[in-house]
DNA sequence: TGAACATATGAACAGATATTCATATATAAA
DNA sequence: TTTATATATGAATATCTGTTCATATGTTCA
């Protein structure tokens, strides 16, 4: 739906200045909608918990897999995701791939969330 | 499904001891599900861009509408969604309710989720 | 090469979720 | 009270997503 489509408050609620300098602020709906993206990356509650696992320690699969209490392939489908978002990185090392956090923002992002939980 | 009843690794990718430290310093499920639902929040691009807008301004419903381009029912939703994780809060005013970030945890999980992204 | 093991992945299904539509609630003004 | 406006919300629907199951790929060792 096109904004000019949207049906415009016309009493006392339309602050045109402060909306076109919104709007000017606002970045563009692609890069909002990656942002989005990460964030989804977060909100699964095995992603989240393969990710506090990795804060602790590189696992391989079939590790993480018995440290959540889940199959591998879950766990497997649930890493590609991760990887993907550039949030966890896979070595292998013989039959088995060991899982890392890719950087320290994982840490940072997961602290800053429950921070506002326990508040 | 119970850990026990997980399959293990046979061969060279068990860690006993690594994974009896990663299971004691585990936040328990109920915990991290918290987690993840706050970060669910973040997760769709339409709230992550009224976080945005609100960032830099306390807007009424019909103005977010309006930025947006979307209707007020979607928005209202939505900062139902909002309100209820404690991202957002509402204040009356006459027949308006103007929103507002409920603290500064948005900006900083917002920034640190787009720092990642840029990096 | 063949067997065993660890991991990855496609397809299908069940459950979750964002938007739309209709309508209810809340406030202000006539 | 009636009317108009702003917001909230329940129900329905279409889309998305996580897990399971079956199977493929990759690696080691005999």
């Amino acid at each position: 739906m096109a904004i000019n489509d949207v049906e415009l408050c016309e009493d006392t609620c339309i602050h045109t200045e402060r909306l076109a300098k919104v709007r000017e602020n606002l970045p563009d709906v692609d890069a909002l909608y990656d942002l989005a993206e990460l964030f989804k990356v977060f909100g699964d509650s095995t992603r989240i918990r393969i990710l506090y696992v990795l804060l602790q320690s590189e696992l391989c699969v079939c590790d993480l897999a018995e440290a959540l209490g889940m199959t591998q392939s879950a766990v497997s489908h649930q890493l590609r995701i991760l990887k993907q978002a550039r949030l966890v990185t896979g070595r292998r090392e013989g039959k088995s791939v060991f899982y890392a956090l890719a950087d320290d923002h994982v840490r940072s992002i997961i602290d800053q969330g429950k921070e506002h939980i326990d508040e």
